[in-house]
DNA sequence: GCACAAAGTTAGACATGGCTAACAATCTGC
DNA sequence: GCAGATTGTTAGCCATGTCTAACTTTGTGC
């Protein structure tokens, strides 16, 4: 239920707050504001979803491109790629494997199932078509790589396609 | 150090990873490609940087917005907006104090610090102009609202002026 | 002003993601 | 084919973020 009573600006022995918002809304809107909560809960709601994924893609879609670049996708690679200690990414490897993105034998490389080569298509396109879109903003390609890498993870279907068109658009 | 020798295409008893690209760079670039490694590497140390501070950036954030609103932010109304359980936000509040975004006492609602403010102020700010941008280029308000939830803690101030440029002049 | 409802806290479980230290396997260069 | 370098694994530490269950405090309605 939440807030149901006459609960706005109760205001009792608080510092009252003085500009916590500089400048707002300025209306000050009438109680009953339980609409956007629910609807910001979604939002947060497909944000942690969203976060619980980004470091499986973030690996599968660099194992995919060392095994195109190097022929196989080494632990050390990927640690050195990402920035991270090999024992993180060892760790890390067995969760993808026990999830089936990928397949691993002691001491040896690491591969994709097709699970993983179908996440890792997917997440290469993303990656291509927010970057694509950022450098055809103006972005210099350095930031732009950067924004992109942490982006790709929150991008609706239909922002990628909006980004699309206005970068072949431009 | 890590790939120095010639490393590229030992594809030994490997499965030789037919398609794992479909379609990627079709020029097969020479062995040293050790440049874009590290760059790489720089990009996501920013990511996991920005990954670390996207929840208390969505506290600050949603506190700031529930003092706003209801004159107080209670752990109950903070839950039921961020879609999780009161314990949670709960651990979650002393975390914020302990970094100084917050203060509180027991059983009563939530204040923000001057940091905290100045960090929601922040937050506000990067949230308003990625969702008003997502919004100038054609994207529905309730997808706009998620996408922005989760990309305004991965823009850069430079990709952020863009944004800004662009949805004010169209 | 008391009983009950609502809100908040604490404890503890479990998964993730980072690290270091110690040990094991593999590879390389003679 | 062995010594030494490189790579990989395991164990274990710590912080975070989620949950449930049990308890305490606060607030409400009569
Ligand atoms: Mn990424
Ligand atoms: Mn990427
Ligand atoms: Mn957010
Ligand atoms: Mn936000």
């Amino acid at each position: 239920m939440a807030n149901n009573l006459p609960y706005a600006f109760t205001c009792q022995s608080i510092p009252c707050d003085t500009d916590a918002m500089t400048e707002f809304d300025p209306a000050p809107h009438a109680t009953s504001d339980d609409r956007p909560a629910d609807l910001r809960a979604g939002a947060f709601q497909g944000v942690r979803e969203a976060r619980r994924n980004e470091l499986a893609e973030d690996y599968v879609e660099l194992i995919a491109e060392l095994i195109h670049d190097q022929g196989e996708a080494r632990p050390v690679d990927i640690a050195a790629r990402l920035g991270v200690k090999v024992p993180t990414v060892s760790k890390t490897l067995d969760r993808l494997a026990r999830e089936g993105l990928i397949t691993r034998a002691k001491y040896r490389s690491v591969f994709l199932t097709d699970d993983g080569r179908s996440l890792a298509k997917e997440c290469r396109r993303r990656h291509e078509i927010v970057l694509r879109f950022l450098i055809s903003l103006g972005l210099d390609p350095v930031t732009a790589e950067r924004d992109a890498e942490g982006i790709e993870h929150h991008v609706s279907e239909r922002t990628l396609a909006l980004f699309s068109a206005f970068a072949s658009r431009s």
